[in-house]
RNA sequence: GGGCGCUUAGCUCAGCUGGGAGAGCACCUGCCUUACAAGCAGGGGGUCACAGGUUCAAGCCCUGUAGCGCCCACCA
């Protein structure tokens, strides 16, 4: 590492060459430890095809910083990185490229389509890897899986086999949710709803005339349908039992136009009598009500549609066309042939696929499920127990309210991309095998014409192993020993269903444990205006714009002062400004620091400076003057109010702290302090002292600010008096509280309430900047008095004064008077003032106190504030009106004397 | 249809268990003061959505209203 900083800020020239150095030293690999605490992440894996948007640099700097922070704490810390295989995904962008290149996967053929696929994983699947490290994060690499890994299959076929073995999974014909597009199943959860304006369309059903068997070209039935071309797989017509309008329909049958298909009436509590006609047709095979109806009533399933949503044989001489074309046709057939009575607009809910946004067409086809009910409860329980506790608590609603009315999981898929089911049917006999490899015959006829299911699996069902598959399940390895249950899962909302739930189910089933203890949902990253980022509006923020522009710490804090647990967050350019003023502000404070130290000719390197020895390092020995006691006294405070947030995942709240800090006091106080001692003093030892105090408050802060902006901190600590190698295993800051000196705290308040009342005075009189004045001090209290006094050079250096006196002004000419608590202050400005302008300032600051007066005054008269509040409360209220009276003492006698002068 | 969240300065938001309305940005004034003009010092600006209630005291607790947003749902 080199040591020197440059003269400027510019992450962009170290913060790969640090990452470089952290990784080169392997500081991000943790080995199972039995003497040390472990704690463990997982990360969310992101998309194998994915790359860095906002929403995971977001994600990621929050898991960053956690481990970071955990890991100086002197944990065991493993974050285990990698992606997942993101079946439809990728499949998609896979085959979005064979397009491309003119050809497709049918073309190809299975075998060669996946092998295209890995190729491709291959090429680009580290990508979003790189921008993880361009990012800073610490993840142990060395770790690093992908959810489609040899030990991963292995571990994703032992999940389906036991569960099948334990009757949780189950194959069958029933409705789910397809998409035509991408032509597979999918489960309910990766369908999205929305609202969409279209018909409700009102059909004549004739009914059948018993006595001639033909249709009647009198009596019908109204039915009601958003979907007229569904009515070719109708195969009956449901009524509420309780519908007396329907009663003398019993058993009378239905003639289904343009079918010609003869179907029954049956009654059926799903019907809403008041809804429409009170009728309902009754299409099993393409919606999931109807699905419902038909199974109780034995109904036939009539599937009308191919894979591609065109309909099929099933639908007689509609067959070939796509199913919104059948629509018009069905339409305007219904109306040649008289059935058509009318339509009006409506808006209904409608599905879409998550992954390509094609309407979801519903559709019976032979599946696998998972069974969840009994696979729900216990995950169930153990967020009641808190044994997994879901930050913010809102969420924990959300998911109880999910689980706890959860359906059957679909988890096949009718892709190539992904898990095989590990499921062999003989040609022979039909048996169906389910085994771990392919077996060589069959083992009830002994054939060997064996073929493997055709599905694989839903991505889900292998990344619900993640966090034990990760470490080695379903081995029982050191690694799955020492690091699970993992601590801690950051992730988005939208994956608490997808991920969370899942895999609080699958590591209480296989592990007979939670596999984390705390969830953290980090908020989602909209645009400035508050818009949710997508491609199609053209406002997406590109982290890695942003990292290649102002370095990743810049990009890091800004997200963490952002988050506020709970609330969405809003990411513009001014936002970005402002972290990289402060990194720059950090990185100039700390060249004054370096120089500071310098100067006095110490190795800015080595273990000692002056006569005080880093190693022992023992500020309790040293002689503090009141400003050295109040920043340290702030520093630990700091670092107290970091470590709380950070632990409740209170992100923005510790950021701003390290902000406020470092900023407000550091630098606008105690840097500004200590040019007087540097510069101006000739007691050398003191100087060493605030040397030393200097080094000393930033090489802690640093530490404290490390997980937030790992980079900067630790190119500046290299650079500063330091033991150890790296600033990121270094131990993280204890606040001690014996250095929380509210005392010095108090002591030094008067000296700023002055330095700030002559700052005001000048600056609203307009005083020349650059020049000096003199002022008298009148204080009444001893205590201020004392700590006035001794920090008279303080006064004089911060607030431009050369003369100060401890005494009042009496009548010399050329003072004008300002008080700030019990303190008169008189400012000598010669008749520079102009009598107006002092007049002014004067009349309007009593508007203001004479405000707070009202206030106090009303309070202290209410007999009952005297009796029921508390005696603090009191007591303060007194003294805000006794000090309110004493400015105003001053602030009319200024104000006479003012007036007087100017007649 | 059900549930949840939000409403505080021009903008974005912070305000923990009820007792002094805050920050950043923007704006205004003055400063190139030897770490930093990506800076320094100072300043203006708010009936805390609305209406009730509890309380000595409400941005904070309770009820209702309105607007915005999100999630869930098998509304033909």
């Amino acid at each position: 590492m080199v040591d020197k900083i440059e003269g400027k800020y510019d992450p962009l020239s170290f913060e790969n060459e640090i990452y470089g150095f952290w990784q080169k030293n392997n500081y991000f690999h943790a080995e199972p430890d039995q003497s040390k605490t472990p704690f463990s992440m997982v990360i969310p894996p992101p998309n194998v095809t994915g790359y860095l948007h906002v929403g995971h640099a977001l994600n990621n700097t929050l898991q960053d910083v956690v481990i970071r922070y955990r890991r100086m704490k002197g944990f065991n810390t493993a974050w285990i990185p990698g992606t997942d295989h993101a079946g439809i995904a990728t499949q998609n962008v896979v085959e979005k490229s064979l397009a491309e290149k003119g050809t497709d996967r049918h073309s190809l053929g299975r075998e060669k389509f996946v092998e295209e696929v890995w190729k491709w994983k291959d090429e680009y699947g580290s990508r979003i890897i790189s921008q993880l490290k361009a990012l800073g994060c610490s993840c142990d690499w060395d770790r690093q899986r992908f959810t489609f890994d040899d030990d991963y299959v292995n571990s994703v076929t032992t999940e389906f086999i036991s569960l099948y073995n334990e009757g949780l999974i189950y194959r069958g014909n029933y409705m789910t949710n397809w998409c035509p597009r991408c032509r597979t199943a999918i489960s309910d959860i990766e369908v999205e709803h929305q609202d969409k304006k279209g018909n409700l369309w009102d059909i004549k059903y004739p009914l059948i005339d018993p006595a001639s068997g033909k249709p009647s070209s009198e009596e019908y039935i109204i039915v009601s349908t958003t979907r007229p071309e569904t009515m070719l797989g109708d195969t009956a017509v449901a009524v509420n039992p309780g519908d007396s309008r329907y009663k003398k329909l019993k058993g009378r049958l239905i003639f289904l136009p343009l079918m010609e298909r003869i179907i029954p009436i049956v009654e059926d509590d799903y019907v809403d009598k008041d809804f429409g006609s009170g009728a309902v047709k009754v299409t099993p095979a393409h919606d999931p009500n109807d699905f419902e109806i038909g199974r109780r009533h034995d109904l036939e399933e009539i599937n009308i549609m191919d894979e591609d949503a065109v309909l099929n044989s099933n639908a007689g001489r509609y067959a070939g066309m796509d199913r919104y074309e059948a629509r018009k046709k069905v339409l305007a057939d219904l109306k040649s042939g008289g059935y058509y009575l009318s339509k009006k607009e409506h808006t209904s809910s409608t599905g879409i696929c998550s992954r390509c946004d094609t309407i979801v067409e519903p559709r019976v086809s032979m599946q696998w499920f998972v069974a969840m009910k009994k696979l729900a409860a216990p995950a169930i329980e153990a967020v009641r127990e808190g044994r997994v506790k879901i930050v913010p608590g809102k969420w924990e609603n959300i998911y109880f309210e999910w689980m706890e009315n959860i359906r059957d999981w679909c988890i096949s898929r009718q892709l190539w991309w992904g898990h095989r089911i590990p499921v062999w049917y003989c040609g022979g006999c039909g048996e169906m095998i389910v085994i771990a490899g392919k077996p060589e015959k069959c083992s009830k006829c002994g054939g060997a014409d064996l073929s493997q299911d055709e599905d694989v699996l839903d991505t889900w069902f292998s990344s619900c192993l993640w966090p034990f598959a990760t470490l080695g399940w379903p081995e029982k390895t050191k690694d799955l020993e020492h690091f699970f249950p993992t601590d801690v899962l950051i992730t988005a909302h939208d994956i608490i269903f997808f991920g969370v739930a899942r895999m609080i189910v699958m590591a209480l089933h296989f592990m007979d444990h939670v596999p984390f203890k705390q969830v953290f949902i980090n908020p989602l990253v909209n645009d400035s205006t508050g818009k949710k980022m997508s491609k199609s509006k053209g406002n997406v923020v590109d982290p890695m714009v942003i990292i290649d522009k102002n370095g990743a710490d810049v990009l890091r804090f800004t997200l963490t002062s952002l988050t506020t647990p709970g609330k969405n967050l809003l990411l513009g350019d001014e936002k970005i400004e402002g972290t990289r003023n402060f990194a720059n502000k950090i990185w100039n404070a700390s060249r004054f620091v370096i120089s500071a130290i310098e100067e006095n000719g110490q190795d800015s390197t080595g273990t000692r400076y002056g006569d005080i020895d880093l190693e022992v390092n023992n500020i309790s020995e040293m002689d503090l003057d009141l400003w050295d006691k109040w920043i340290i006294s702030r520093l630990n405070s700091t670092i107290l109010d970091v470590e709380k947030n950070l632990l409740k995942f209170n992100f923005s709240t510790a950021s701003r702290s390290l902000y406020n800090f470092f900023w407000s006091e550091f630098c606008d106080w105690y840097l500004e302090s200590s040019k007087v001692r540097l510069y101006n003093s000739s007691d050398d030892r003191d100087k060493e002292v605030c040397q030393f105090v200097l080094w000393f408050v930033l090489e802690k802060y640093l530490k404290t600010m490390h997980p937030f902006m790992p980079h900067i901190t630790e190119r500046i600590w290299q650079a500063i008096p330091h033991k150890g190698k790296s600033i990121m295993v270094e131990e993280y800051p204890v606040a001690d509280k014996t250095y929380i000196d509210k005392e010095a705290e108090n002591t030094i308040s008067p000296v700023f309430d002055i330095i700030s009342e002559v700052r005001k005075i000048r600056s609203e009189l307009k005083i020349n900047p650059g020049s000096k004045v003199s002022i008298c001090l009148d204080i009444k209290e001893d205590d201020i008095s004392k700590s006035v006094s001794g920090n008279t050079k303080y006064i004089q250096s911060l607030a431009r004064v050369d003369k100060i006196e401890l005494r009042d002004a009496g009548e010399r000419k050329g003072y004008i008077k300002t008080t700030i608590g019990s303190t008169d202050i008189y400012i000598y400005i010669l008749d520079a003032v102009d009598i107006d302008l002092e007049i002014k300032r004067i009349s309007d600051e009593m508007v203001k106190i004479e405000a707070g007066v009202a206030g106090s005054r009303k309070k202290l008269e209410n007999p009952q504030f005297i009796e029921k509040a508390p005696e603090e409360i009191i007591i303060k209220e007194k003294n805000k009106l006794k000090q309110a009276g004493q400015i105003n003492a001053v602030l009319t006698e200024q104000l006479d004397k003012m007036k007087n002068i100017k007649k």
